[in-house]
RNA sequence: GCGCCUGUAGCUCAGUGGAUAGAGCACCGGCCUCCGAAGCCGGGUGCGCAAGUUCGAUUCUCGCCAGGCGCACCA
């Protein structure tokens, strides 16, 4: 079915006539590569093949192109060019675009699903942001990249969990109790000196406020440390319900929420580090426990507990990847800002003291975004006066722009988030432009159906009779789409989808203004419908793998 | 100082060890008695600098220059 492998397995065994006949010397092949040329004149596929073959072969790469053309013998081929200095360039039958659009259409909303993970157990971890107050912009990408790349592995046939590590131990916590707290007693008419890390968003005073409007005064009658205890809970559930309604909102799910506590109160934190010393990855100096992490390339060994046995955070990162590792994942994905990049190494080198290949752990490092309105940087909320929330950027652009924007865009460049471009809604915005071809095509079946067209089978339509350039150029455009998932998978980059199907519906729009569909000869009108159903679904299907809706109407 | 990412068209960014390096925005000019003009068609002297590897480098390597982010017994 797939044209690249039947070409490859032709130009494989042309090679072995060839030097069967003696026209070539014998000797090492290396591996057939073919690509859809740069230009149609170049042919249907094109491979370099000869060139590499040239130095293994000791021949000029033309004479090696020259041998194997002529034992190419298929009835599919209609011509081999001899390009350049020694690119092949095939031209296939017409009739190969026909057959290639009848199996597209045979897979119905599945196609572009692949099987190219083979059901690899993958978890991807993403956003993790500590729950003490909204998730920012920042946040924001991880979670539309990290969503997509979730959809993506699943579409490449992976077997993939998602998760959101919380951190709901440690000093962050407490500082979030004491934030509270000092709300809590401000609302109350005490003056208070506010925590020198605490957190000063206005949504700590709402939390504050609402304590008091369930509870009164009822907490000033505990002991300090017991009202910070239960501030600290009534806060965590809080800001962890805050989390999960917004990500909920911008269209993301995770499987598992795993809880840092869990770690804490399972003693998996001191079982990871005897089997650290154990292994002689742990040892004591200064009074404190220090992971051996330069045997692992680190710049310098880190501290996992601290002189007053207090475990570093490092302590319950480790733990963590561990028990990630004891669920019986193959491949772990963790997603992280910039900031963190350094913290990669140390990681990794826990991960190698417990016996697994640090390669089993990827971390895909996400550059920063700016926010630009009008030209000019973004710095802070206007209303708030903090950073800019996932929610406000949502309430301004909506969640399919917001998520298009953040995804389009290589996660190893930085981000600049024009707000203008993604909050218009006109011709402007690239969003609109695929969501408009989508809706386009279901307008086109709604007026087929009006005409009094079956468009519910579609499976006799007599393909042949797209001939056109732009018939054909979009059916091969939308022949490469599962090859691109299984490649965007691979390299772990969901942007590639959404500038693949950006070009899948400009191809199609191009072809709607040079052809017309309803109202046609019917066996033509049958065969552009049949088109126009494969790059729909095609559309849908990428589309739900970057998160974004698909409108019918727009 | 060390580490990671980046430097491609006026702007924002794709892309590839190969044949004439692309898209969106912006700008200019065309196209609706016809399936949605949120569309289509046309208009382009650009790979930071300098060396190396290679038949071939914008892509790989080294060195500069510039920008971003890090370099805690914080998370």
């Amino acid at each position: 079915m797939d044209m690249k492998i039947v070409l490859q397995t032709a130009v494989e065994k042309a090679a072995k006539a060839a030097m069967a006949a003696g026209k070539l010397p014998q000797g090492e092949l290396p591996e057939i590569l073919l690509e859809v040329p740069p230009q149609k004149e170049f042919g249907d596929f094109a491979s370099n093949f000869a060139m590499q073959a040239a130095r293994s072969l000791k021949t000029n790469p033309r004479s090696i192109a020259q041998a194997i053309v002529e034992e190419l013998r298929e009835d599919w081929l209609e011509k081999v060019e001899i390009a350049g200095p020694g690119f092949l360039n095939f031209y296939l039958n017409p009739r190969w675009v026909h057959e290639l659009l009848a199996g597209i259409l045979a897979q119905g909303d599945r196609y572009g699903s692949t099987k190219h993970g083979a059901g690899q157990r993958i978890q991807v971890e993403f956003v993790s942001a500590n729950p003490t107050g909204p998730l920012h912009v920042g946040h924001g990408r991880g979670a539309a990249v990290g969503s997509a790349l979730v959809n993506l592995l699943r579409a490449a046939g992976y077997d993939v969990a998602s998760e959101y590590y919380i951190n709901d131990a440690g000093n962050q916590i407490d500082n979030l109790a004491l934030s509270v707290e000092a709300r809590y007693l401000e609302l109350l008419g005490q003056t208070v000196e506010f925590p020198a890390d605490g957190y000063h968003g206005e949504d700590i005073v709402d939390t504050a406020r609402r304590i008091v409007e369930h509870h009164g005064d009822r907490f000033l009658k505990l002991s300090v440390a017991e009202r910070r205890e239960q501030f600290k809970e009534i806060a965590l559930q809080e800001k962890l319900a805050a989390l999960k309604e917004d990500l909920a909102a911008f269209n993301v799910q995770f499987d598992h929420w795993f809880s840092e506590r869990t770690l804490h109160e399972a003693d998996a934190i001191q079982s990871a580090c005897k089997a650290l010393r154990e292994k002689g990855y742990l040892y004591e100096q200064d009074g404190a426990q220090w992971l051996k992490s330069t045997a692992y390339g680190d710049d310098k060994d880190r501290v996992v507990i601290r002189d007053n046995g207090v475990p570093t955070y490092l302590a319950a990162d480790i733990a963590y990847h561990r028990n990630k590792m004891e669920r019986g994942f193959e491949q772990l994905i963790n997603i992280w800002g910039a900031d963190h990049h350094g913290y990669i190494c140390r990681v990794k080198a826990a991960i190698a003291s417990f016996g697994y290949r640090p390669e089993q752990l990827e971390v895909l490092i996400l550059q920063m975004v700016s926010l630009f309105r009008d030209g000019e940087l973004v710095k802070m909320s206007k209303r708030t006066g903090q950073s800019v929330t996932l929610t406000e950027l949502m309430e301004e652009v909506g969640t399919d722009a917001a998520r298009f924007f953040f995804i389009m865009r290589s996660i190893d460049s930085q981000l600049d988030f024009d707000l203008n471009l993604a909050k218009s809604r006109t011709n402007e915005n690239p969003v609109y432009y695929i969501q408009y071809a989508h809706a386009r095509i279901c307008s086109i079946f709604r007026q087929a159906e009006e005409a009094g067209v079956d468009t519910t089978d579609l499976s006799a339509a007599e393909l042949s009779l797209l001939s056109s350039q732009w018939e054909v150029d979009l059916i091969k455009k939308l022949g490469e789409y599962p090859e691109e998932i299984s490649q965007a998978a691979a390299e772990r980059a969901p942007h590639r989808i959404a500038r693949y199907v950006h070009d899948l519906a400009g191809q199609f729009h191009t072809f709607y203004n040079q052809c017309r569909i309803v109202g046609v000869e019917a066996e033509l009108q049958t065969a552009r419908l049949a088109l126009a159903k494969g790059v729909q679904s095609a559309i849908r299907h990428a589309l739900a793998v970057l998160g974004v809706s698909a409108p019918d109407r727009m």
